[in-house]
Formats: structure tokens, C-alpha cells, sequence
DNA sequence: ACTTATTTTTAGTCTTGTCTAAAAATTTAT
DNA sequence: ATAAATTTTTAGACAAGACTAAAAATAAGT
């Protein structure tokens, strides 16, 4: 079913994939083009190649959108990520800012039975370390109820269940500032001006920019 | 240290440092072709790259050879392809015949500390599933004294540490036969004529082909 | 030694994925 | 509604890695 593609033409899949569940439109040469780091002519040229493998639906200066068999191929490397990224944290002892990349490399392995060997050996995770839901084998993704904690009104409590943004420099200071995902949040108060919101995590309190808030992602308890 | 490099390039220099280590001469263009599986003229170009990262050493018509950073690269590539082999067979319980072209894929993974982490979990294993040794992270090989079996003599008694050959059908065979690492094996005749063996692995008594004793590698007890 | 056979290299072409520069389509602004 | 700005596509080029066909070097056979 699912074709033999490059590592190029996968990552274009997980790039409109992440890039139209956004904006749920059709994702524009010119994003997809930033996203993937390349010129928009490039862009073009490929899209129209994955038009041809019918992986994408594509109609000249109209942008581009997944098929069924994108989606699935685009659901199935999220799932290798997010597998691998489980290992890499919870066997290897990696901290869950420095998997990314390895991630990236691993998540093309051609598997057949290696990817469900892996799952059955990490004990069918449903989430990666940092919060994203795991894809189950037929491409379904749970959909957990989450926003994010800049939405959350003053005196509320929550938990967090994760991020938005999983660079390393965001998670190192996540670290640094002793909030993990299970963490939980209570908002003590909101500044009017910028946004800025103090809290109480766990023990302690502190106070975090809008900038921080956005990239929070919570569970009202 | 060590450059990035393509799959393919690595491809090549597995291959130069494991016909190098066969015949101990100058490995030729045919040869290599052979191996790696193209034409004779894709090797000469490839070869003049390599050169030109003085990976290698090479001289119109004179095959070539790893230069000290090539072969370095090489054993790096190949302790990458058996630990992964362990971790294959060991954590996710595939068969010895099952694992090889997993490995050809994980071996490439770039890793600095990765493939560090990924020993220490396996437990600093010293050889893979087919008895191969596998270098340390210095590039050291532990050169185990070992022989085929058809260099063993009627009446001698030894133990299966090793195969020449690790192709599914070869492995698969042995499984049959109930041949494993670590079996013992007594030589209880040698056919004259074909070189056939009769002998009697732990409990069970069998003959096999010539072909067979030659990928069969022992050490005497 | 000299002709034949084999091996190896060169020259030119193809595909993949990228780029730049320029043309075409679409959108925005006056 | 037409000009200006932006976005997108086309055309042509390039590097990597492979190929075929043909030339050059080496090895073998008489």
C-alpha cells in the first residue's frame, strides 16, 4: 500500500501534514517552502512529483493538500518519530530536548514488522515525551482535549500534557524552570499589558511571558 | 574526525575494508563492483571521489585501498551495523536471518553519543547475533582465533563461534539443523571424495555438504 | 614479442533534488 | 479597474550517483 519514497518526498508529507492541520486550507508553495527550508521553485517541482504519485492534490497557484495515501503516509512517519523518540528517552536516557534529531534520521527506517516490534517493546506508549500523541498502526491519532495555558482564566488549575514548540532551547528552559509535562498549574494572575502570566507550578511560583503561555499546552483538572 | 558522508560513499568503504580484509592486496574495480552490485565504470568514479577525501588510496589501474581515515570510517559504520544487530535480536526478539537489512539502514544513523548509549544498554556486547566481533568504540576488533569447521580434524571436538555466511537461507538451514552459536560439534568423518562431514552437533548426529563447513567457523575446545 | 582477451577508465547521458532568473498568475491598493 | 506588489510557476543549470558505449591500459596465450 504504502509506496518506497525518498527521505525528501517523506519529509514533504510531514511538512503539509503539519503545515494543513493549522491552517485546515490548502498549504500555500511559499509555507511550505519555509517550513521545509528550500527555494519556492523547489517546492513546486516536488509537489508536482508527489501529484503524480498521488499522494497530493494539487492544482496549479491553488497550494497543495494531502490525499488519503499522503495523510497515511504522513500519519505513519509521525509514528515512527514519536516511537523512536520514546526509546530514546525512555531506554537510552536521552533528555527530551536532544531526541529531535536523532528522531529525524530514525523515523525513515523502512519497517514493516520493526515498528511494531519497537511499540510492543516500549509498551504500546500512547504519547511521546513531549506530549504528542502516538498514531496507532491503522494512521488513528487520539485527539486529547488540550489548549493553551495563555486561554486558561486567573485561579484556575491544570495539568500540562505539552508543548508547541519542541526545540531545545524552549525545553532546556522548561527544565531549567522545573515545569514538566504532569506539572501541575494553577494561574495566579494575568498582566494586562503583555500578557504575561504568574503562576504556581507544582511548589513553586514564577512568572512566564505570553511568548512562554502560547507554547504551554494543559489539561483543565 | 570522522566527514559526513552519503549512504553510498559509506556503502563503498564497507565494502573496500571487507574485500581488503579478505584477500590483504589491493582491492580491484571488479571486484568492488561485485560487491557493492554496479557497474565497474560507477566504481571508478566513486573511487576517484573517495580519493579526493583521501579516504582512500588509489591509483589509475591499481585498485585501491582504505587510507587510515577510511578504514576508521569503516569499522565505525560496522560496529553501528552489529550493535544494532544485538539490539534487534536481543530487545525486539527477531531471529538471527531476520535482522540484516534493518541493519544496513540503522548503521548510517549519524550518532556521536547515540550509538554510545545504545552499548551501554546492550550491555557492552562483544560480539553480534553471528558471532562477529564488534569493535569498540576506539575501532579496536577482538581478532578471535577461529577456523571453518572443514579445517577440523575426524575425532576433534569444537564449538560454533562464528558463520561466513549470514544470508537468511544460509542461517535458516542452521536453524533447521538445530546448529546454533555456542553448539558443540564433534567431527565423526570426512567423506573423501565431495569433503562432506559427518558429525554430531550436542545431541543429534548429521551430515553436511562441504559448502556448509566452509561458512561454519569454530574454535577448538 | 605480438596479438587477443580482460580489466579499467573516459566520455557522454540520465534522474533526483536543488538552485537562480525570469515569466505568469493572483492579490492588494489606490 | 487598473497599476503595483506578491506569489507561484517555468526554464535552464548544477551536483551526486548511476548507466552505456567506446577507448586505453594491463594481462594472457601462443
Amino acid at each position: 500500500m504504502l509506496k518506497n519514497l525518498s527521505h525528501t518526498e517523506e519529509n514533504y508529507l510531514k511538512a503539509i501534514f503539519s503545515l494543513s492541520n493549522k491552517s485546515e486550507t490548502a498549504v500555500s508553495t511559499n509555507e511550505l517552502a519555509e517550513k521545509i527550508v528550500a527555494k519556492p521553485s523547489s517546492v513546486t517541482d516536488m509537489v508536482q512529483k508527489l501529484a503524480e504519485k498521488k499522494l497530493v492534490d494539487y492544482k496549479k497557484y491553488q497550494g497543495v493538500y494531502l490525499t488519503s495515501n499522503g495523510r497515511k503516509t504522513a500519519v505513519s512517519i509521525i509514528r515512527n518519530h514519536r516511537l523512536w523518540e520514546v526509546f530514546l528517552v525512555e531506554k537510552l536516557d536521552f533528555k527530551w530536548d536532544e531526541v529531535h534529531d536523532f528522531a529525524e534520521q530514525l523515523e525513515h527506517i523502512k519497517s514493516d514488522t520493526l515498528i511494531e516490534r519497537l511499540d510492543a517493546f516500549l509498551n504500546f506508549p500512547t504519547h511521546d515525551p513531549h506530549g504528542d500523541p502516538i498514531p496507532d498502526k491503522n494512521g488513528n491519532i487520539a485527539q486529547n482535549l488540550r489548549e493553551p495555558l495563555s486561554n486558561i482564566n486567573i485561579g484556575s488549575t491544570c495539568t500540562l500534557v505539552g508543548v508547541n514548540d519542541s526545540s531545545s532551547k524552549f525545553l532546556k528552559f522548561l527544565d531549567k524552570s522545573k515545569i514538566k509535562l504532569g506539572s501541575t498549574i494553577k494561574v495566579l494572575h494575568k498582566e494586562e499589558f503583555d500578557n504575561s502570566m504568574h503562576i504556581q507550578v507544582d511548589k513553586n511560583k514564577l512568572s512566564i511571558s505570553h511568548q512562554i503561555t502560547k507554547n504551554l499546552l494543559v489539561k483543565i483538572i
